[in-house]
DNA sequence: ATCTCTGCAAACTGTTTGCATTCCA
DNA sequence: TGGAATGCAAACAGTTTGCAGAGAT
């Protein structure tokens, strides 16, 4: 098994379900790959409009359920209501501390907690698919801040 | 410390930030204390309405931000973009474990998992205060199902 | 009497859909 | 050529807000 770019892996998906080649949609997805993390639909779409003003939202939510179908992105709620997608290739599983008073995003791994997580679901006789950790809390900077005071 | 019945712990948050009581407001919490959990807004105003037809949207979006700042509910969006709240009583945190295929929602807690989102935050300089952990997978009957046929 | 809370409807935000047109296969 | 993908606008769902009137302090 070689290593595919997200690309190939895209349309593969593509020809697989025999959904059409478009422009458009070839546009957004690499713009969405370039983009940084967690951006929303609405973000994704003014990058998109920068360079091809005449793609609508339509064509960006439309996009990003195909990409997202390809397992080829994540979609993460932090509990503002707003949906955010971040780009994955298969692997690389990450989750999110969240800065509770700025904002900052960072991911982080931790190999016992994944392994605690199987086990946790197993125990409850359930097979793991697919999980979402996110830690919120006050970050170094904004802790020497509010200290500072 | 008394241990404190959570609509004295309402009264007291009202009586601090000087909210006024209200008829509705106090319905609203009691039936949200008694609903099953992981409510929807919808779906509160729905069983309010049922005893209190007079009580609108607004009135419980209103009561459920007010209960969320005097910290008795916790909103989690389990992913599909409708935010659900359900009652807390200052201790009591848990994980969830949701079944993709049926929707079943399990209430996990794993010491040694807390310690280690602890830990983790640490490493990273953040102080944390809050997660939310959500793990997704097939449960044992639908398990069994998949597999029969 | 004052000033907050309610109830209604209208506004808003994020997302989806219908339809005529464009354009890939 | 046939049918799926686009672009627009209108529809939708969930949530918030403005305002007049009811009600708590």
């Amino acid at each position: 098994m070689t290593v595919q770019l997200p690309e190939e892996i895209l349309n593969g998906y593509l020809k697989e379900k025999s959904i059409r080649f478009s422009e458009q949609r070839n546009h957004i997805f690499n713009i969405f790959l370039n983009t940084e993390k967690h951006v929303t639909a609405v973000e994704l779409y003014h990058h998109v409009k920068k360079k091809h003003p005449e793609i609508g939202y339509a064509t960006v939510y439309r996009a990003l359920k195909v990409i997202c179908d390809a397992n080829l992105a994540d979609v993460t709620d932090f509990g503002d209501g707003v949906r955010r997608f971040e780009p994955k290739y298969g692997l690389g599983h990450h989750d999110h501390l969240i800065c509770m008073r700025c904002g900052l995003c960072v991911e982080v791994v931790n190999a016992r907690i994944e392994v605690l997580q199987e086990q946790l679901a197993k125990e409850h006789g359930f097979s793991l698919k697919q999980h979402k950790l996110h830690l919120f809390g006050i970050c170094k900077e904004c802790g020497k801040k509010i200290n500072g005071k």
